[in-house]
DNA sequence: GTTTAATCTTGACGATGGAAAGAGGCCAAA
DNA sequence: TTTGGCCTCTTTCCATCGTCAAGATTAAAC
């Protein structure tokens, strides 16, 4: 962001760079719309330098993915610490994030949650969508401390399903059409409201 | 498929064969490995000639779209149609073929929806996923018959997205694992389940 | 049977991802 | 401070891609 321009040969934070022209690229033009000599340009680099820092464009991409869900994870642990109250309120809480997060990066998103489709493989070590899964294991074991994993697992698989069903259908347009904006978010809380009162039920059955 | 050889200059059908090479290849090579000089040359034609049956790649992949939400949507009223027990177990039924189109055509599926993120346009005319749509409220209608117009778009909401969102978790591996087989009908069983038993308490609210 | 229109092929263009090879500059060891 | 090595970036090249234009071939219409 500081250095404008009168480079040198050399970039100084190339890679950095790239993440940032490609994430706004990605937004811009969709997935298939991606492309590596485009993030080159918009880093004024030649369109062979990114493979210094990159292997590939899908490595390029699964660096956009990696940090996606490492923004994710930030996103809903911020949204659940502002909520103090039971544990329903908190399971709101997440998805809240949850949403918040696919509402602003819908593409990227898409993308996080397409990598069968779009054949991106993670690196070895990346965690991929772990840290979201512990994350809302942990909120869901608040409210059911004391049944069964089974019926643990049953109520995260639940709970995670149906928000990210539902912020899936809206960035498409299915659910609410192409106003995204507010009249949403009556629904989305509603259908938050709905999952979480389903795992409440669940905790005591 | 009855043709195999010795045709003349004309193909005679290679829309229809297009449209099958491209939906193998999309299996095959993902989203972003589909090609259509590839589907060309599989058809036995020449690179050029798909351009006289749709006017771009794009064009070709709206059309597997809109045959994908054709199929999604006969598959579920089939399911639909076996089940003649009370509502809620046709509403599972619903979601029985919803995931199981979506797992015999997991890139296709995805495809249909991420068609913002990929920049598909449907044709004028195009339904889309209207016709899952109607066939999803008049079941959720069928348990909440007198209930609110309101009411009643909340529980469509939230039906589909508990099932869009659990099956679309699977297919990612992010619920199961890499074995979307056996272990998962179970889990997925009771997804619906719960999904259905929320919709039906909505009915008595 | 002739004309017309649709279908398919060939060839070309610009753009892409990637590989290879060389130029430029940073930095540590001398 | 000089020098050698290594990382970064550029240039050039290649195969492939989607699309367009022009010509060849055949089916259909008249």
């Amino acid at each position: 962001m500081t250095r404008t321009k009168a480079r040198g040969y050399h970039h100084g934070d190339l890679r950095e760079a790239l993440v940032a022209s490609g994430r706004k690229l990605l937004e811009e033009k969709g997935i298939r719309g991606f492309t590596l000599r485009e993030c080159a340009r918009r880093a004024e680099v030649s369109h062979a330098a990114p493979a210094h820092h990159f292997a590939s464009m899908d490595d390029l991409l699964a660096e956009l993915v990696r940090r996606g869900f490492a923004e994710l994870t930030a996103a809903m642990t911020a949204e659940v610490q502002r909520v103090e109250d039971e544990p329903a309120a908190r399971l709101v809480g997440l998805g809240v994030g949850y949403m918040a997060f696919a509402a602003a990066n819908p593409t990227l998103f898409q993308l996080m949650f397409s990598r069968e489709a779009n054949r991106i493989e993670l690196k070895e070590g990346d965690e991929g969508a772990e840290g979201v899964r512990r994350l809302q294991a942990a909120v869901v074991d608040e409210v059911l401390a004391h049944a069964s994993g089974e019926l643990r697992q049953r109520a995260a698989d639940f709970a995670w399903a149906s928000m990210h069903g539902f912020i899936t259908l809206v960035l498409e347009g299915e659910i609410g059409g192409r106003d995204s904006s507010r009249a949403l978010k009556t629904r989305g809380l509603a259908a938050l409201a709905a999952m979480a009162e389903t795992v409440v039920r669940l905790a005591r059955s």
